[in-house]
DNA sequence: ATCGACAATGAACGATCGTTCACTTAAACA
DNA sequence: TGTTTAAGTGAACGATCGTTCATTGTCGAT
């Protein structure tokens, strides 16, 4: 029978392998359907596998989607930690501020961070009352890492430039632009042009930060 | 029978009022479960009305959601409206601009336009892709009223100013910069503060438009 | 070669889903 | 007052939900 030599052939492959089938599976349906449109059959159709391997695996379908928040956060984590690891540690001189906050604003809106699937994952997740429990960075990007290198560079830079203001109420509004500019690409991914994003993005800090940007 | 009584009570009054019964009711439990955990069970015990009641005035949940994430629209358009009707029409004057972004903000950090409810509902809706067919200006603030009043302000503002960059981009930002402290607003309600919101904007116009702020 | 150990399967289960519709009740009108 | 009209009701329905668990298949150890 074809299906039991399908079976057979599955069934040596890894299983953390299937935990990741799982989940990446998981993501589709949630990027076709909505979170309330996922269902175990849906799953189950997106993957390919048997119906209870995701209560094997995972305990619960409410636990699957809490664990894929999860891996998507750290991905985005990654992907950032990435980035900030091959730049200068210590923001001494407002030129590194300033070229820091650049490679910043290009990788915010790179492709591997910001695309269709990141995007609505992001705000599906965002708009689950129970997801929220999971604690700070997990929907939101304050309090992470991220804002505190923001708060730095500015820090630096407002001192410089001599710029009016709290320079932690200029890096909430980097980060706000930031936030703002990827609910514009997930409202409209098709017309989104990652150019214009960071030229928003330059403009804005060359507006707080003269002769930097 | 006491519920024989309260019923015919109930039956007198407007029909219409029922409608908004039902719309307020489903409002509330998206907000306490999210659009997954909305169900007609949930409703009807939110609202004290009967089951059929829902399939009555609207003829579907699916429907009932959508005609919710309208009716919110409407409101949160109404209540812009009321703030445009006030000011002067016509933006000829940078003072004129100035004054009519600086009220703009505090209209779209007023406890009116921004608040638990709103804030949470935007964002369920937002998640959802059945929604998104609605058309521009359901989900997001791009292409509506606000953005074209955005942009004309911040036309004279650039040229009164000499600003560098496109006046467009620069609506832009100020535009994502509000949808950004929405979501601020969105992950920390508690924490949130209107009058640094407000702030926080007002710097950034300084920022672009120096003399006005 | 035999035997646990454990991943994998999918039929079956009870619960709950959204919807229907025969029926009741109140208001409007003659 | 009797009749017509329409709003309101909720038991019942089939569909689908998430989960369980007896069974099967596979592999490593003995």
């Amino acid at each position: 029978m074809a299906s039991a030599e399908a079976a057979r052939k599955k069934r040596k492959v890894d299983k953390d392998l299937h935990r990741e089938v799982l989940l990446d599976a998981t993501a589709s349906v949630i990027l076709k359907h909505g979170v309330s449109g996922t269902t175990i059959s849906r799953i189950q159709e997106e993957s390919g596998l048997s119906r209870g391997m995701i209560n094997l695996h995972f305990q619960s379908k409410d636990n699957l989607i809490r664990e894929l928040a999860i891996h998507l956060t750290q991905a985005y984590n990654d992907a950032w930690q990435s980035f900030t690891s091959q730049a200068p540690q210590a923001v001494s001189t407002p030129e590194d501020a300033a070229a820091r906050l650049q490679a910043l604003f290009a990788t915010d809106f790179s492709e591997d961070v910001l695309n269709e699937r990141s995007a609505r994952l992001t705000f599906a997740f965002r708009a689950e009352p129970d997801l929220q429990a999971l604690g700070p960075g997990y929907t939101e990007t304050r309090g992470t890492d991220l804002h505190d290198h923001v708060r730095s560079c500015c820090q630096v830079l407002c001192e410089a430039c001599g710029t009016q203001g709290d320079p932690e109420r200029v890096a909430m509004a980097i980060m706000s632009l930031l936030e703002g500019l990827w609910t514009d690409f997930h409202a409209h991914p098709r017309e989104f042009s990652r150019e214009n994003a960071v030229e928003i993005c330059r403009i804005t800090a060359r507006a707080f930060f003269p002769g930097y940007f």
